[in-house]
DNA sequence: CCTTCTGGTTCATTCACTGAACCATGCGTA
DNA sequence: TACGCATGGTTCAGTGAATGAACCAGAAGG
């Protein structure tokens, strides 16, 4: 449907509605138009709190089934994700961020912190604190202590005072209301590669 | 059609298509559901770009005049812009981004630099520096030199290698070729208030 | 009175998202 | 061998949002 060339390389006149921002000569405009459709960015998110797989991102989303498998089709052709098998007996796939993948921590999280300062109504959900010293994030995703910005392996979320809110009961949501480590896997279903 | 006390109250069951996530408690999915709309981050990098008038908005956007207005309404009503009057003699408005909204720089700015290194085939098309001390900005927005995260208001747009790239022709994209401090009204057509 | 500028609204068409149903593979076990 | 189930999809009719062209209205200006 969509492939990381196509996104990078000439089309003009070809596509005039949905996903692509023809005339626009700019980098934003070429980020939304992998990332700013329904879903993909909250897909994205599901994968720095550890989420890796089909039926999991199916759970913690309610996310239609095509949709879902259509985003993360996308995201793979554009290296933002990788497929990756973790069991041969039964062939399984997971999906994890790549590099390319990880660098959308910080630009998410400062979105997330503005939703929180001017959306929440309750107090923040999560809190992330940098794993080394234990040290609350700022808002700009740095560690206060340590004086730098905190990559997400080093980040542990644990449930903030808006917690409360949080009405979902699907085990992923279960899961991730305790303290974890960012990109950790969900479950200890599996020992990933 | 939407306004900010929806967005922050409760809508259980509401709605169900569209732009809201209703099951996702995360302040992220709260941002998105205001900022993830098709062309509302476009809108947004335009206004810190010095659009304010919808005319000039609907020249650099090539979006359509119905959904431009659903969206400056959307984005007034979240508080994010400000109409405001420039003009009694023929009545004219213009839309400004609030404190709320310029708080919105960094996620923009970061999300811009990660399509810039990913997704651009040539060189950066524009360029960002701290206006006070004319350095260039780091890829986290801050000024290398000053040590400190550039505002909106201190930063110059300047043309890159990339700008090539860019066709448009309309007066408002040759405007914006220009360098120009961010912010500032595009043409000196009026003097706000 | 006629035209232009500005900032919209209306509406038929087209596209994308939704949700429910269905399908295929590969175990596990009886 | 059959049955059941977990996983990861695909298909498709129905719905809602985006598109783009046309139309509209107030206020100058000539």
């Amino acid at each position: 449907m969509s492939s990381l060339g196509e996104l990078m390389g000439e089309y003009a006149g070809r596509v005039a509605l949905g996903r692509y921002y023809e005339g626009q000569d700019c980098s934003l405009a070429r980020a939304l138009e992998l990332l700013g459709e329904r879903w993909t960015m909250l897909l994205v998110r599901d994968a720095f709190y550890g989420v890796r797989r089909y039926a999991d991102f199916l759970a913690h989303l309610d996310i239609p089934r095509a949709v879902l498998a259509d985003r993360l089709r996308t995201l793979t052709e554009a290296g933002v994700l990788a497929r990756r098998r973790y069991s041969d007996s039964p062939p399984r796939d997971e999906y994890v961020l790549t590099d390319r993948g990880r660098e959308l921590w910080a630009p998410f999280y400062l979105l997330s912190q503005w939703g929180e300062r001017h959306l929440s109504a309750a107090g923040p959900r999560r809190l992330f604190a940098h794993a080394d010293c234990g040290t609350l994030l700022d808002p700009t995703g740095a560690c206060p202590r340590c004086g730098r910005l905190a990559p997400p392996e080093e980040i542990e979320m644990r449930p903030g005072p808006g917690q409360q809110d949080d009405h979902r009961t699907d085990p992923v949501s279960q899961a991730l209301r305790r303290p974890r480590r960012l990109l950790q896997p969900l479950l200890p279903h599996h020992e990933p590669g």
